[in-house]
DNA sequence: TCAAAATGAGCGAGCGCTCGTTCATGTTTA
DNA sequence: TAAACATGAACGAGCGCTCGCTCATTTTGA
């Protein structure tokens, strides 16, 4: 989609866009592994580019600097979020237990991208200035889409009717709740199987949702 | 508190202790403010040395290496935690809407102490294994005082009665909302006031605690 | 007077990044 | 058809520099 803004972003030494493609791609692979692993900072260029299997000039013919290379592996995560999202949406349509599916699938998202949001969490704040805010942007759609299945729930009567703030911030609330998975895995894990915090953490969104017009 | 297993924790060339306690408050009072500024990894050990009002060798007198000071700023930054929601809790003790106060009190602290949840959040990862095992454990006791607190309305009956993975997941959530507000504040802070926050919050957390009983 | 504390020049490992070079693969020319 | 030439992707030794850390020396204060 905005794959032809990402390449344009970056200029490169390269002609042939579609070996750029390719090898920023394959770059990219091979970065992100090395952040989750050892985080940005304590990676050099040099391991990406062993890792990668090219040399470290080559390196340099696809990216500027290093934190080109953080900024792609960002946008590519956040594409491969928003697509899971989005396809999550689509499978979970219907009236009364959409929600469900759509925190079930969401949920999901987060549980097989776990490393990769802890990844954001950690390295958002190393990239420059401009990159910073299209990588929060990124992360402001995704929210969005779940305001869009809140609203429509809302106005289709599924949902007790609730004002604009309220819904935002409960879409605000799912989306961070997907991440707790990720960055407190390390004792949820321990105590709670997927399934577990996906059934308890509805439940919870649930009664949030719906309760409480009784006085 | 265990200020003593602290100070024995991180070796010293300096004999006098209370010397050392108070230059290396002075020293993670400079650093935490770089830290939160510029990042663990672009702060130099130099320019700590420099805000600090000491010179280079001494600051390797208290300290062993960087990693050392980001701890004792981590722990520093803990305590502080602690210490807001233990004070938070007896100030809000009672019955009905005792849950209520609590959570404005614990939001106000996080709100308070912004920058350095959201230093935590990103600079975990560069402790070394046992170091960031303590801060995790820091982490589950703050979690642990709201679980108490719940628990306790649960059992007087101020709260209906629910299981106690429930009730920790639920704590979970609170703290990590107060969280939320750190971290996804470039948002948050622009459509909403801290008590905007806390008042919605609030009540979404109260629907999910008493909620859902119909039906 | 002398141990304790403070100093900062200096060290060298290791970093991001460059650039002169190589070479496989077209393309032109005779 | 084959020699001459052009192209550009790939390479990696090495440059300039920064950083964490040390230690010989000086200052302090009891």
């Amino acid at each position: 989609m905005q794959r032809v803004n990402r390449t344009a972003t970056i200029p490169t030494q390269v002609k042939n866009p579609d070996l750029v493609e390719r090898r920023r791609r394959q770059i990219a692979d091979a970065a992100v592994r090395l952040f989750i692993e050892r985080g940005f900072h304590k990676t050099t260029t040099r391991q990406i580019a062993r890792a990668a299997g090219i040399s470290i000039g080559s390196l340099y013919e696809y990216f500027n600097c290093k934190e080109d290379i953080l900024y792609l592996v960002c946008d590519f995560i956040h594409s491969e979020m928003e697509q899971g999202v989005t396809q999550a949406m689509t499978k979970a349509t219907g009236g009364r237990d959409a929600l469900a599916k759509v925190i079930r699938e969401y949920f999901m998202v987060c549980h097989r991208m776990s490393d990769f949001i802890l990844m954001i969490y950690q390295e958002t704040q190393s990239l420059p200035g401009q990159w910073q805010k299209r990588v929060l942007e990124n992360e402001l759609r995704i929210t969005g889409l779940l305001v869009g299945v809140l609203a429509r729930l809302s106005q289709s009567g599924d949902l007790p009717h609730r004002d604009e703030r309220s819904i935002e911030l409960t879409a605000h609330n799912i989306v961070v709740m997907g991440h707790m998975w990720t960055f407190r895995r390390w004792f949820l894990g321990k105590h709670y199987s997927i399934e577990d915090y996906i059934k308890l953490q509805t439940a919870a969104v649930l009664r949030m949702c719906t309760g409480g017009q009784g006085k």
